[in-house]
DNA sequence: GTGCTTGCAAATCGTTTGCAATAGC
DNA sequence: GCTATTGCAAACGATTTGCAAGCAC
């Protein structure tokens, strides 16, 4: 029950109501830290919920994301991904396992950029692709 | 046709065998350096070769990365962009206009990164948002 | 009972695929 | 004539939309 004391908290402090679809959701996130898909998300919770649909997936990640209480990375091409992890920080994609991994926080400096005066800047997102360990000893 | 000695210069130099669709399109990409969608250049082209199809439009492109003549950019969840310029640089793209802005280029210390022997580095891509002065001041 | 949430079905949109027609050597 | 390229039409897959049913206060 602890999980659902951590992502209740999660959800009040970002202003949003509880209902079980969304703390089941906020609590894959807060113990899956692996950037899931909307599919992944929706693969790992269907068998314990049987009547969740993925629209109530997208729904609630939309909600989410305007309460700043995850950030939308797209990474590829393919499908969005969502991190509840959302201090500045950069990503590796592996190109094999497609896996996502956090690589280091970004501090202030990163923000300060030649041309400042003609842009202001909301966010940051720098990913490094290529291949993990794991992946490239197999 | 000094366009076309461009646009040629640069399929050959890239072993892309030239035809009047291809060179359309590297045209395009050399004269209007505005990182397009697939749309954007099918819109442009269009008028002027009526026959032309989005699908030819979506072959040339992926030859094109795959020769590394062009970078695919996948700045949001909407759709590809194509960037003839392959020198690792970062973007700036306005929330409003959408337009894309190259900002700096990136020197060989970004590609060193904390855990670098847990992963092999093939490329990296940097992109601020935000909004652009011209949108602001509207 | 009013208003928000859920979830089905259908629509949308970027991209890919199958394949027949066409062009270039 | 052979091979690669083009382009139409259909398929695909992620995401969005419309809307009716369900839930919570």
């Amino acid at each position: 029950m602890e999980a659902l004391f951590e992502s209740h908290k999660y959800l009040k402090d970002h202003s949003i109501k509880p209902s079980v679809q969304r703390s089941a959701v906020m609590n894959f996130l807060i113990h899956n830290r692996i950037h899931p898909t909307i599919d992944e998300i929706f693969t790992a919770l269907s068998p314990s919920m049987p009547t969740l649909s993925k629209t109530t997936i997208y729904n609630t990640l939309h909600l989410f994301v305007k309460q700043g209480a995850v950030r939308m990375l797209t990474l590829d091409e393919k499908n969005a991904r969502y991190d509840i992890n959302t201090s500045a920080h950069a990503h590796f994609i592996c190109k094999r396992c497609e896996k996502v991994h956090d690589i280091f926080s970004l501090d202030e400096s990163m923000y300060v950029i030649p041309c400042s005066n003609d842009f202001e800047i909301e966010s940051l997102e720098i990913s490094y692709v290529g291949t993990c360990n794991t992946c490239k000893s197999n």
